[in-house]
DNA sequence: ACTAGGTTCGAACGAACGTTCGAATTAGGA
DNA sequence: TCCTAATTCGAACGTTCGTTCGAACCTAGT
Protein backbone atom coordinates (compact mmCIF):
# COMPACT_ATOMS: atom_id res chain seq x y z
CA UNK A 1 0.00 0.00 0.00
CA UNK A 2 2.92 2.29 1.07
CA UNK A 3 5.73 3.16 -0.41
CA UNK A 4 8.56 1.70 1.94
CA UNK A 5 11.38 2.72 0.20
CA UNK A 6 10.76 6.54 0.45
CA UNK A 7 12.56 8.43 3.26
CA UNK A 8 10.42 9.65 6.34
CA UNK A 9 10.02 13.00 6.41
CA UNK A 10 10.34 16.12 4.31
CA UNK A 11 14.32 15.93 3.46
CA UNK A 12 15.73 12.15 1.77
CA UNK A 13 17.79 10.91 4.21
CA UNK A 14 19.94 7.74 3.14
CA UNK A 15 21.82 5.69 6.01
CA UNK A 16 25.58 5.20 5.21
CA UNK A 17 26.03 1.49 6.24
CA UNK A 18 29.12 1.28 8.20
CA UNK A 19 29.61 4.88 9.33
CA UNK A 20 29.74 4.83 13.16
CA UNK A 21 29.30 8.72 13.57
CA UNK A 22 26.49 9.05 11.47
CA UNK A 23 23.86 11.49 11.47
CA UNK A 24 21.89 12.86 14.82
CA UNK A 25 18.46 11.74 12.99
CA UNK A 26 20.05 8.13 12.20
CA UNK A 27 21.22 7.89 15.69
CA UNK A 28 18.29 8.81 17.25
CA UNK A 29 15.93 6.53 14.68
CA UNK A 30 18.11 3.51 15.85
CA UNK A 31 17.42 4.20 19.38
CA UNK A 32 13.98 3.94 18.80
CA UNK A 33 14.06 0.74 16.81
CA UNK A 34 16.25 -0.85 19.47
CA UNK A 35 13.42 0.27 22.18
CA UNK A 36 10.50 -0.96 19.47
CA UNK A 37 12.55 -4.47 18.86
CA UNK A 38 12.01 -4.94 22.27
CA UNK A 39 8.69 -3.93 22.52
CA UNK A 40 7.49 -6.12 19.85
CA UNK A 41 9.13 -8.83 21.31
CA UNK A 42 7.13 -8.55 24.55
CA UNK A 43 4.07 -8.19 23.28
CA UNK A 44 3.61 -8.60 19.85
CA UNK A 45 3.45 -6.84 17.08
CA UNK A 46 -0.63 -6.46 17.30
CA UNK A 47 -0.24 -6.25 20.59
CA UNK A 48 2.02 -3.44 21.14
CA UNK A 49 0.15 -0.10 20.99
CA UNK A 50 2.49 2.96 19.78
CA UNK A 51 2.02 4.27 23.27
CA UNK A 52 4.17 1.11 24.61
CA UNK A 53 6.71 2.38 22.05
CA UNK A 54 6.63 5.86 23.29
CA UNK A 55 7.02 5.10 27.14
CA UNK A 56 9.70 2.26 26.45
CA UNK A 57 11.56 5.27 24.51
CA UNK A 58 10.83 7.82 26.15
CA UNK A 59 9.52 10.13 23.84
CA UNK A 60 6.15 11.53 22.97
CA UNK A 61 3.87 9.32 21.40
CA UNK A 62 3.61 12.71 17.99
CA UNK A 63 7.00 12.55 18.77
CA UNK A 64 7.85 8.98 17.19
CA UNK A 65 5.82 10.06 14.08
CA UNK A 66 8.82 12.19 12.77
CA UNK A 67 11.11 9.13 12.35
CA UNK A 68 8.78 6.88 10.60
CA UNK A 69 5.46 7.58 9.31
CA UNK A 70 3.69 4.26 10.74
CA UNK A 71 3.68 1.67 12.69
CA UNK A 72 3.87 -0.36 10.28
CA UNK A 73 6.99 0.61 8.42
CA UNK A 74 8.72 1.11 11.59
CA UNK A 75 8.26 -2.98 12.04
CA UNK A 76 9.74 -3.09 8.52
CA UNK A 77 12.65 -1.22 9.69
CA UNK A 78 12.98 -3.40 12.54
CA UNK A 79 13.04 -6.43 9.90
CA UNK A 80 14.91 -5.23 7.03
CA UNK A 81 17.85 -4.11 9.15
CA UNK A 82 17.96 -7.26 11.43
CA UNK A 83 17.93 -9.73 8.20
CA UNK A 84 20.12 -7.97 5.97
CA UNK A 85 23.12 -7.91 9.10
CA UNK A 86 22.93 -11.87 8.88
CA UNK A 87 23.06 -12.44 5.42
CA UNK A 88 25.91 -9.94 4.86
CA UNK A 89 27.94 -11.45 7.72
CA UNK A 90 27.22 -14.92 6.35
CA UNK A 91 28.26 -13.96 2.59
CA UNK A 92 31.52 -12.56 4.62
CA UNK A 93 32.14 -15.87 6.65
CA UNK A 94 31.32 -18.20 3.73
CA UNK A 95 34.16 -16.26 1.26
CA UNK A 96 37.47 -17.98 3.19
CA UNK A 97 35.99 -21.37 2.91
CA UNK A 98 35.44 -24.05 0.46
CA UNK A 99 34.71 -27.40 1.61
CA UNK A 100 31.07 -28.52 1.71
CA UNK A 101 30.10 -29.73 5.04
CA UNK A 102 32.55 -26.86 6.36
CA UNK A 103 30.13 -24.09 4.54
CA UNK A 104 27.02 -25.53 5.70
CA UNK A 105 28.31 -25.58 9.38
CA UNK A 106 29.47 -21.89 9.26
CA UNK A 107 26.10 -21.07 8.01
CA UNK A 108 24.15 -23.04 10.96
CA UNK A 109 27.00 -20.80 13.38
CA UNK A 110 26.34 -17.75 11.70
CA UNK A 111 22.79 -17.90 11.93
CA UNK A 112 22.53 -19.08 15.99
CA UNK A 113 25.19 -16.67 16.98
CA UNK A 114 23.69 -13.73 15.56
CA UNK A 115 20.31 -15.32 17.22
CA UNK A 116 21.46 -15.42 20.10
CA UNK A 117 23.35 -12.04 20.28
CA UNK A 118 20.02 -10.22 18.78
CA UNK A 119 17.19 -12.52 20.09
CA UNK A 120 14.60 -9.58 20.47
CA UNK A 121 15.57 -8.85 17.37
CA UNK A 122 15.36 -12.06 15.79
CA UNK A 123 12.45 -13.00 17.53
CA UNK A 124 10.47 -10.23 15.97
CA UNK A 125 11.80 -11.60 12.07
CA UNK A 126 10.77 -15.10 12.83
CA UNK A 127 7.38 -14.41 14.84
CA UNK A 128 6.36 -11.55 13.27
CA UNK A 129 7.06 -12.51 9.45
CA UNK A 130 3.15 -12.24 8.05
CA UNK A 131 2.90 -9.04 9.76
CA UNK A 132 3.58 -6.59 6.50
CA UNK A 133 1.34 -5.51 4.12
CA UNK A 134 1.71 -5.65 0.16
CA UNK A 135 4.17 -3.38 -0.62
CA UNK A 136 6.71 -3.90 2.61
CA UNK A 137 6.13 -7.52 2.67
CA UNK A 138 7.30 -8.24 -0.82
CA UNK A 139 10.81 -6.11 -0.54
CA UNK A 140 11.38 -8.38 2.62
CA UNK A 141 10.19 -11.39 1.14
CA UNK A 142 13.60 -10.28 -1.38
CA UNK A 143 16.15 -10.63 1.29
CA UNK A 144 14.20 -13.91 2.77
CA UNK A 145 14.36 -15.32 -0.30
CA UNK A 146 17.88 -14.33 -1.09
CA UNK A 147 19.27 -16.09 1.98
CA UNK A 148 16.96 -18.96 1.61
CA UNK A 149 18.90 -19.51 -1.57
CA UNK A 150 22.06 -19.28 -0.04
CA UNK A 151 21.40 -22.28 1.87
CA UNK A 152 19.89 -24.54 -0.81
CA UNK A 153 23.12 -23.63 -2.48
CA UNK A 154 25.13 -24.83 0.41
CA UNK A 155 23.02 -27.92 0.41
CA UNK A 156 23.47 -28.93 -3.09
CA UNK A 157 27.12 -28.30 -2.99
CA UNK A 158 27.05 -31.03 -0.30
CA UNK A 159 25.22 -33.58 -2.04
CA UNK A 160 27.17 -33.14 -5.47
CA UNK A 161 30.60 -33.55 -3.38
CA UNK A 162 29.25 -36.49 -1.46
CA UNK A 163 26.96 -38.30 -4.22
CA UNK A 164 23.79 -37.40 -2.05
CA UNK A 165 20.36 -37.86 -2.68
CA UNK A 166 17.65 -36.27 -0.03
CA UNK A 167 15.11 -33.43 -0.99
CA UNK A 168 16.64 -30.25 -0.87
CA UNK A 169 13.76 -28.28 0.43
CA UNK A 170 12.69 -30.52 2.63
CA UNK A 171 16.44 -30.53 4.28
CA UNK A 172 16.56 -26.85 3.99
CA UNK A 173 13.11 -25.96 5.98
CA UNK A 174 14.09 -28.38 8.16
CA UNK A 175 16.90 -27.36 9.11
CA UNK A 176 15.14 -23.52 9.87
CA UNK A 177 12.60 -25.02 11.90
CA UNK A 178 15.71 -26.70 14.03
CA UNK A 179 17.36 -23.05 14.44
CA UNK A 180 14.51 -20.70 14.15
CA UNK A 181 12.45 -22.33 16.67
CA UNK A 182 14.79 -21.82 19.55
CA UNK A 183 12.94 -18.70 20.52
CA UNK A 184 10.54 -20.72 21.84
CA UNK A 185 12.88 -22.52 23.80
CA UNK A 186 15.98 -20.87 24.63
CA UNK A 187 17.12 -19.60 28.37
CA UNK A 188 20.38 -18.42 28.75
CA UNK A 189 21.02 -19.84 32.35
CA UNK A 190 20.00 -23.30 31.41
CA UNK A 191 21.09 -22.99 27.60
CA UNK A 192 24.60 -23.44 26.06
CA UNK A 193 26.21 -20.49 23.92
CA UNK A 194 26.11 -20.48 19.65
CA UNK A 195 29.03 -22.47 19.22
CA UNK A 196 28.50 -25.78 20.86
CA UNK A 197 24.80 -25.42 20.29
CA UNK A 198 25.85 -24.73 16.41
CA UNK A 199 27.98 -28.42 16.76
CA UNK A 200 24.81 -29.83 17.96
CA UNK A 201 22.47 -28.88 15.88
CA UNK A 202 25.17 -29.12 12.87
CA UNK A 203 25.88 -33.09 14.20
CA UNK A 204 21.86 -34.01 13.94
CA UNK A 205 21.46 -32.37 10.20
CA UNK A 206 24.88 -33.16 9.03
CA UNK A 207 24.89 -36.88 9.81
CA UNK A 208 21.54 -37.18 9.27
CA UNK A 209 21.60 -35.66 5.65
CA UNK A 210 25.07 -37.35 5.02
CA UNK A 211 24.38 -40.73 6.39
CA UNK A 212 23.15 -43.70 4.19
CA UNK A 213 21.28 -42.29 1.63
CA UNK A 214 24.39 -42.57 -1.23
CA UNK A 215 22.94 -42.02 -4.65
CA UNK A 216 22.87 -44.47 -7.23
CA UNK A 217 25.04 -43.47 -10.17
CA UNK B 1 -6.81 -13.69 35.99
CA UNK B 2 -10.31 -15.50 35.43
CA UNK B 3 -10.93 -19.29 36.37
CA UNK B 4 -10.41 -21.71 33.06
CA UNK B 5 -12.30 -24.33 34.02
CA UNK B 6 -15.58 -23.31 35.26
CA UNK B 7 -18.45 -23.23 32.43
CA UNK B 8 -19.61 -20.44 30.44
CA UNK B 9 -22.87 -19.43 31.52
CA UNK B 10 -26.00 -20.39 34.36
CA UNK B 11 -25.54 -24.13 33.36
CA UNK B 12 -23.16 -26.12 34.03
CA UNK B 13 -22.07 -27.82 30.77
CA UNK B 14 -19.25 -30.69 30.78
CA UNK B 15 -18.01 -31.99 27.17
CA UNK B 16 -18.43 -35.26 26.72
CA UNK B 17 -15.29 -36.69 25.10
CA UNK B 18 -16.06 -39.14 22.79
CA UNK B 19 -19.98 -38.49 22.06
CA UNK B 20 -20.61 -37.62 18.97
CA UNK B 21 -24.56 -36.20 19.37
CA UNK B 22 -23.52 -34.14 22.11
CA UNK B 23 -25.95 -31.38 23.21
CA UNK B 24 -27.03 -28.76 20.99
CA UNK B 25 -25.03 -26.19 22.70
CA UNK B 26 -21.77 -28.21 22.26
CA UNK B 27 -22.20 -28.72 18.62
CA UNK B 28 -22.89 -24.83 18.38
CA UNK B 29 -20.01 -24.22 19.79
CA UNK B 30 -18.14 -26.15 18.43
CA UNK B 31 -18.55 -24.66 15.14
CA UNK B 32 -18.55 -21.54 16.48
CA UNK B 33 -14.50 -22.47 17.86
CA UNK B 34 -13.66 -23.89 13.57
CA UNK B 35 -14.27 -20.87 12.27
CA UNK B 36 -12.46 -19.03 15.24
CA UNK B 37 -10.08 -21.21 14.24
CA UNK B 38 -9.32 -19.93 10.55
CA UNK B 39 -10.08 -16.46 11.92
CA UNK B 40 -7.36 -16.85 14.28
CA UNK B 41 -5.12 -18.68 11.71
CA UNK B 42 -5.11 -16.03 9.36
CA UNK B 43 -5.11 -12.63 11.35
CA UNK B 44 -3.49 -13.55 14.46
CA UNK B 45 -5.26 -13.46 17.73
CA UNK B 46 -4.66 -9.99 18.66
CA UNK B 47 -5.11 -8.91 15.16
CA UNK B 48 -8.80 -10.68 14.84
CA UNK B 49 -11.23 -8.47 16.10
CA UNK B 50 -14.54 -10.05 17.93
CA UNK B 51 -16.31 -8.46 15.00
CA UNK B 52 -14.46 -10.62 13.01
CA UNK B 53 -14.96 -13.64 14.33
CA UNK B 54 -18.83 -13.06 14.18
CA UNK B 55 -18.73 -12.24 10.89
CA UNK B 56 -17.28 -15.71 10.37
CA UNK B 57 -19.62 -17.71 11.99
CA UNK B 58 -22.36 -16.13 10.99
CA UNK B 59 -23.70 -15.38 14.57
CA UNK B 60 -24.05 -11.61 16.16
CA UNK B 61 -21.18 -9.84 17.94
CA UNK B 62 -23.37 -10.55 21.42
CA UNK B 63 -24.27 -13.62 20.51
CA UNK B 64 -21.21 -15.39 20.35
CA UNK B 65 -20.93 -14.17 24.54
CA UNK B 66 -23.14 -16.53 24.94
CA UNK B 67 -20.80 -19.55 24.12
CA UNK B 68 -17.91 -18.02 26.16
CA UNK B 69 -17.07 -15.31 28.06
CA UNK B 70 -14.07 -13.93 26.72
CA UNK B 71 -12.18 -13.81 24.16
CA UNK B 72 -8.82 -15.19 25.65
CA UNK B 73 -11.23 -18.28 26.77
CA UNK B 74 -12.41 -18.52 23.28
CA UNK B 75 -8.44 -18.87 22.17
CA UNK B 76 -8.06 -21.70 25.14
CA UNK B 77 -10.86 -23.78 24.35
CA UNK B 78 -8.92 -23.83 21.05
CA UNK B 79 -5.39 -24.55 21.78
CA UNK B 80 -6.93 -26.80 25.02
CA UNK B 81 -8.87 -29.16 22.56
CA UNK B 82 -6.35 -29.28 19.92
CA UNK B 83 -3.57 -30.31 22.23
CA UNK B 84 -5.63 -32.75 23.88
CA UNK B 85 -6.09 -34.57 20.73
CA UNK B 86 -2.87 -34.63 19.50
CA UNK B 87 -1.64 -36.29 22.64
CA UNK B 88 -4.77 -39.02 23.08
CA UNK B 89 -3.71 -39.82 19.39
CA UNK B 90 -0.58 -40.59 20.76
CA UNK B 91 -0.52 -42.29 23.67
CA UNK B 92 -2.92 -44.04 21.64
CA UNK B 93 -1.14 -45.22 19.05
CA UNK B 94 2.27 -45.34 21.29
CA UNK B 95 0.50 -48.72 22.65
CA UNK B 96 0.92 -50.96 20.04
CA UNK B 97 4.78 -50.42 19.79
CA UNK B 98 8.16 -51.39 21.67
CA UNK B 99 10.73 -50.81 19.43
CA UNK B 100 12.60 -48.11 20.19
CA UNK B 101 13.48 -46.77 16.86
CA UNK B 102 10.36 -47.10 15.88
CA UNK B 103 7.81 -45.67 18.28
CA UNK B 104 10.35 -42.30 17.98
CA UNK B 105 8.71 -42.60 14.10
CA UNK B 106 5.21 -42.99 15.82
CA UNK B 107 5.85 -39.85 17.27
CA UNK B 108 6.78 -37.58 14.35
CA UNK B 109 4.50 -39.34 11.95
CA UNK B 110 1.23 -38.69 14.35
CA UNK B 111 2.56 -35.29 15.07
CA UNK B 112 2.55 -34.58 11.22
CA UNK B 113 -0.49 -36.49 10.30
CA UNK B 114 -2.49 -33.93 12.58
CA UNK B 115 -0.73 -30.85 11.90
CA UNK B 116 -1.18 -31.31 8.16
CA UNK B 117 -4.65 -32.62 8.46
CA UNK B 118 -5.73 -29.43 11.53
CA UNK B 119 -3.06 -26.96 9.59
CA UNK B 120 -5.11 -23.75 10.71
CA UNK B 121 -5.62 -25.43 14.91
CA UNK B 122 -2.11 -26.61 14.72
CA UNK B 123 -0.78 -22.54 13.49
CA UNK B 124 -2.82 -21.19 16.47
CA UNK B 125 -1.51 -23.64 18.65
CA UNK B 126 2.25 -22.78 17.72
CA UNK B 127 2.18 -19.25 17.16
CA UNK B 128 0.09 -17.76 19.71
CA UNK B 129 1.49 -20.21 22.53
CA UNK B 130 2.25 -16.76 24.25
CA UNK B 131 -0.77 -15.49 23.81
CA UNK B 132 -2.83 -16.62 27.47
CA UNK B 133 -2.66 -15.13 30.49
CA UNK B 134 -1.79 -16.73 33.82
CA UNK B 135 -4.50 -18.75 34.28
CA UNK B 136 -5.23 -20.25 31.21
CA UNK B 137 -1.58 -20.31 30.61
CA UNK B 138 -0.24 -22.73 33.18
CA UNK B 139 -3.40 -25.03 32.45
CA UNK B 140 -2.02 -25.18 28.62
CA UNK B 141 1.41 -24.90 29.55
CA UNK B 142 0.72 -28.69 31.47
CA UNK B 143 -0.35 -30.22 28.74
CA UNK B 144 2.66 -28.91 26.64
CA UNK B 145 4.73 -30.21 29.69
CA UNK B 146 3.45 -33.54 29.05
CA UNK B 147 3.89 -33.89 25.66
CA UNK B 148 7.43 -32.61 25.79
CA UNK B 149 8.01 -35.23 28.32
CA UNK B 150 6.60 -38.24 26.10
CA UNK B 151 9.26 -37.41 23.85
CA UNK B 152 12.06 -36.79 26.11
CA UNK B 153 11.50 -40.29 27.36
CA UNK B 154 10.86 -41.76 23.32
CA UNK B 155 14.36 -40.51 23.32
CA UNK B 156 16.04 -41.69 26.16
CA UNK B 157 14.35 -45.08 25.30
CA UNK B 158 16.60 -44.96 22.13
CA UNK B 159 19.72 -43.78 23.91
CA UNK B 160 20.12 -46.52 26.52
CA UNK B 161 18.65 -49.13 23.52
CA UNK B 162 21.71 -48.10 21.28
CA UNK B 163 24.20 -46.79 23.77
CA UNK B 164 23.98 -43.21 21.76
CA UNK B 165 25.26 -39.56 23.73
CA UNK B 166 23.28 -36.33 23.12
CA UNK B 167 21.60 -34.26 24.67
CA UNK B 168 18.00 -35.03 25.03
CA UNK B 169 17.04 -31.13 25.62
CA UNK B 170 18.70 -30.23 22.62
CA UNK B 171 17.32 -33.37 20.46
CA UNK B 172 13.72 -32.80 21.37
CA UNK B 173 13.53 -29.13 20.76
CA UNK B 174 15.61 -29.49 17.26
CA UNK B 175 12.46 -32.42 16.27
CA UNK B 176 10.04 -29.79 17.61
CA UNK B 177 11.15 -27.17 15.57
CA UNK B 178 11.82 -29.49 12.41
CA UNK B 179 7.92 -30.22 12.94
CA UNK B 180 6.63 -27.18 13.94
CA UNK B 181 8.21 -25.01 11.19
CA UNK B 182 5.95 -26.61 8.55
CA UNK B 183 3.05 -23.87 9.43
CA UNK B 184 5.30 -21.55 7.82
CA UNK B 185 6.07 -23.16 4.87
CA UNK B 186 4.07 -26.19 3.76
CA UNK B 187 2.00 -25.58 0.52
CA UNK B 188 -0.15 -28.85 -0.10
CA UNK B 189 0.12 -27.98 -4.03
CA UNK B 190 4.24 -28.69 -3.54
CA UNK B 191 4.61 -30.48 -0.44
CA UNK B 192 3.89 -34.35 -0.12
CA UNK B 193 1.83 -35.83 2.39
CA UNK B 194 2.44 -36.55 6.14
CA UNK B 195 3.93 -39.77 5.23
CA UNK B 196 6.31 -39.48 3.17
CA UNK B 197 7.02 -36.05 4.88
CA UNK B 198 7.22 -38.07 8.23
CA UNK B 199 10.04 -40.73 6.31
CA UNK B 200 12.14 -37.93 5.25
CA UNK B 201 12.20 -35.74 8.76
CA UNK B 202 12.13 -38.95 10.94
CA UNK B 203 15.66 -40.05 8.28
CA UNK B 204 17.18 -36.66 8.94
CA UNK B 205 16.59 -36.49 12.37
CA UNK B 206 17.06 -40.40 13.52
CA UNK B 207 20.65 -41.24 11.25
CA UNK B 208 21.42 -37.47 12.81
CA UNK B 209 21.10 -38.77 16.07
CA UNK B 210 21.96 -42.23 16.42
CA UNK B 211 25.38 -42.24 14.00
CA UNK B 212 28.76 -41.52 15.38
CA UNK B 213 27.95 -41.10 18.87
CA UNK B 214 28.03 -43.85 20.49
CA UNK B 215 28.90 -43.76 24.13
CA UNK B 216 31.76 -45.11 25.84
CA UNK B 217 30.95 -47.32 28.53
C1' DA C 1 21.42 38.56 19.32
C1' DC C 2 18.93 36.87 15.55
C1' DT C 3 17.26 33.48 12.57
C1' DA C 4 16.13 29.18 10.18
C1' DG C 5 15.31 24.62 10.32
C1' DG C 6 15.60 20.37 12.83
C1' DT C 7 13.21 18.26 16.78
C1' DT C 8 9.62 17.47 20.41
C1' DC C 9 5.18 17.60 22.45
C1' DG C 10 0.06 18.24 24.36
C1' DA C 11 -4.18 17.73 22.74
C1' DA C 12 -7.29 16.02 19.97
C1' DC C 13 -9.41 13.23 15.90
C1' DG C 14 -12.50 9.43 14.32
C1' DA C 15 -12.45 4.62 14.22
C1' DA C 16 -12.31 0.25 16.18
C1' DC C 17 -11.85 -2.47 20.25
C1' DG C 18 -13.96 -6.16 23.92
C1' DT C 19 -17.82 -6.55 26.54
C1' DT C 20 -22.66 -5.91 28.55
C1' DC C 21 -27.69 -5.65 28.90
C1' DG C 22 -32.47 -6.17 28.28
C1' DA C 23 -35.60 -7.39 25.09
C1' DA C 24 -36.99 -10.39 21.28
C1' DT C 25 -37.08 -14.87 19.29
C1' DT C 26 -36.97 -19.81 19.10
C1' DA C 27 -37.31 -24.77 20.57
C1' DG C 28 -39.10 -28.72 23.16
C1' DG C 29 -41.67 -31.00 26.82
C1' DA C 30 -46.25 -30.81 29.21
C1' DT D 1 -51.47 -25.19 22.79
C1' DC D 2 -49.03 -23.05 26.24
C1' DC D 3 -45.00 -22.26 29.20
C1' DT D 4 -40.46 -22.20 30.40
C1' DA D 5 -35.86 -22.11 29.44
C1' DA D 6 -32.46 -21.87 25.91
C1' DT D 7 -30.78 -18.99 22.38
C1' DT D 8 -30.08 -14.75 19.59
C1' DC D 9 -29.69 -9.96 18.72
C1' DG D 10 -29.53 -4.51 18.29
C1' DA D 11 -27.74 -0.98 20.60
C1' DA D 12 -24.86 0.95 23.42
C1' DC D 13 -21.00 1.27 27.08
C1' DG D 14 -16.31 3.08 28.16
C1' DT D 15 -11.63 2.43 26.58
C1' DT D 16 -7.90 2.23 23.60
C1' DC D 17 -6.20 2.38 19.04
C1' DG D 18 -3.05 4.73 15.14
C1' DT D 19 -2.43 9.03 13.44
C1' DT D 20 -2.45 14.27 12.82
C1' DC D 21 -1.76 19.19 13.72
C1' DG D 22 0.06 23.45 15.22
C1' DA D 23 2.67 25.42 18.51
C1' DA D 24 6.74 25.26 21.21
C1' DC D 25 11.48 24.07 21.88
C1' DC D 26 16.36 23.45 20.95
C1' DT D 27 20.59 23.91 18.25
C1' DA D 28 24.05 25.91 15.04
C1' DG D 29 25.58 29.16 11.92
C1' DT D 30 26.05 34.15 11.33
Amino acid sequence: MATPSTATRVPVRRHRASAPPATRFDRRLAEILTHATEVFCKKGYEGASMRDLSRASGMSLAGLYYYFESKERLLFLIQKHTFTTIVERLKSRLESVIDPEQRVRIFILNHLEYFLANQAAMKVLSHEAEALNNGFATELAAIKREYYRICVGLLDELKSEHGLQFSTRIAVLSLFGMMNWIYTWHNPRVDADAEPMAREMGDIFLRGVMTGAKGKR
